[in-house]
DNA sequence: TGATCTTTTGTACGATAGTACAAATCACAT
DNA sequence: ATGTGATTTGTACTATCGTACAAAAGATCA
């Protein structure tokens, strides 16, 4: 005989709880959280409404339950990856790398299954977009820090951007990569086929050339003042 | 007495039909279409929850209207602003006027309610991302054909990158731009307070600067392709 | 003023939401 | 085999959803 863990800790079935959490993330990540209804995940989980009760308690608990089993992983990895590429000699290389470990994570790793990095960090994308109140307080105290890391390491290979430009393109580096994910099929059809835009390898890499040359521009503020032109130009 | 327009057309109380769309946009657009119910628009709108049934016959018809409204005068918006960046003769200035052509409406305009642009784009980066059904249709054939006139005039700007690369970094570009309006207080936050999020003239020259930086970064197919390096590269 | 059309109100209906809970079932140690 | 605790099922409750519709109110013009 082999030995369980203690009893509690994990269920011994086909593991419906497993099979509850992986329903809800893909319908939350592809639906939002207020479309969804409990009894949708049960039935797409073969479960029973009530079992969802049973392991979580409440809807927010699920989804407080989701966030708790991503977060972990994919923060560790962005740490091992992060603390891997600021070792890199060559200062573009290292920015290419920093920016890599930012985003290879967000769109592969995760937990175990193929494709979770992906979904969890569209369901955060949804989530962000929706304004869900669980989520918000769990994303500014789990994933500040990553960021704060991430930014900082950003600044120290580009010393001479001032840190709010930073900042702000750090923050259009999250929006490109949750609307990747979120809309994917708009890349293929704007290009006509020619590209595929659920492609998690050409995204990475399109993303990432974009992203270093993004950080790579000129500071804003010093950035050729006789260029300047007012917010609109046409018209008047 | 005055003479009032026909009859129909508009109502002449203070415009229930107008306050229940502006109601309806603000509540979309920050909490998405299913976590607002119709009685929470009325009751931000002073109006009766019959009334909403009246003027829209259903939800879906609100949300309807609420993209009829804007969507002409946005686009045509930014047809002006794109022909007129056309005809700039600097190529530089000219790639940074297109860019802005199609940033700036965004933020500013719409139809006449200050924020109106805003909140609207907010509206379509929510509803983006809740899939929302009604929103994805009119999308899709609605902006299109400015977001293929859009990349065909940063390809004319930049003829050796691939169109392909174009596509995926306007598509980065739409992406930031939405996030830049979902999440704008966490810029202020990750800056610790030296940027504001909300602040639409920093956005838009922050984004614009970016985003110009990132279209004029090498192709991918011949970009150094000696540095090329393994999607991890850390571990093993 | 009274007739007619538009708009607003009030209320109600069926559907579905989240959650609770008792009963049935299952897995395992003894 | 049986008892025990963990899980699953079935069902029910209340709240709220979108929508319909009749009646009231308001506006317009003969």
């Amino acid at each position: 005989m082999v030995r369980k863990p203690t009893s509690k800790e994990a269920a011994r079935k086909p593991n419906m709880r497993e099979a509850i959490l992986a329903a809800a993330e893909e319908l939350f990540a592809t639906n939002g959280f207020n479309a969804v209804s409990v009894r949708d995940i049960a039935l797409a989980a073969g479960a029973n409404p009530g079992s969802v009760t049973y392991h979580f308690k409440t809807k927010d608990g699920l989804l407080l339950e989701i966030y708790r089993r991503h977060c972990g992983p994919m923060n560790l990895r962005r740490s091992e990856l992060l603390a891997a590429a600021k070792r890199v000699r060559d200062l573009q290389d290292r920015l290419e790398a920093i920016v890599r470990a930012y985003v290879v994570p967000a769109f592969t790793s995760g937990s175990d299954l193929a494709g979770g990095g992906a979904r969890f960090t569209r369901l955060r994308a949804v989530m962000s977009a929706e304004g869900n109140e669980v989520a918000r307080k769990i994303i500014a105290q789990t994933f500040d820090d990553t960021s704060h890391a991430f930014i900082d390491a950003v600044h120290e290979s580009l010393p001479h951007i001032p840190r709010t430009d930073i900042v702000w393109r750090s923050h259009f580096l999250l929006g490109a990569l949750y609307y990747s994910l979120v809309t994917p099929e708009r890349v293929s059809r704007l290009s006509r086929g020619e590209a595929d835009g659920s492609d998690a390898a050409s995204a990475i890499e399109q993303l990432v050339q974009a992203t270093v040359a993004a950080f790579q521009a000129p500071a804003l503020d010093q950035a050729t003042p006789a260029r300047r032109r007012p917010l609109v130009g046409s018209k008047a």
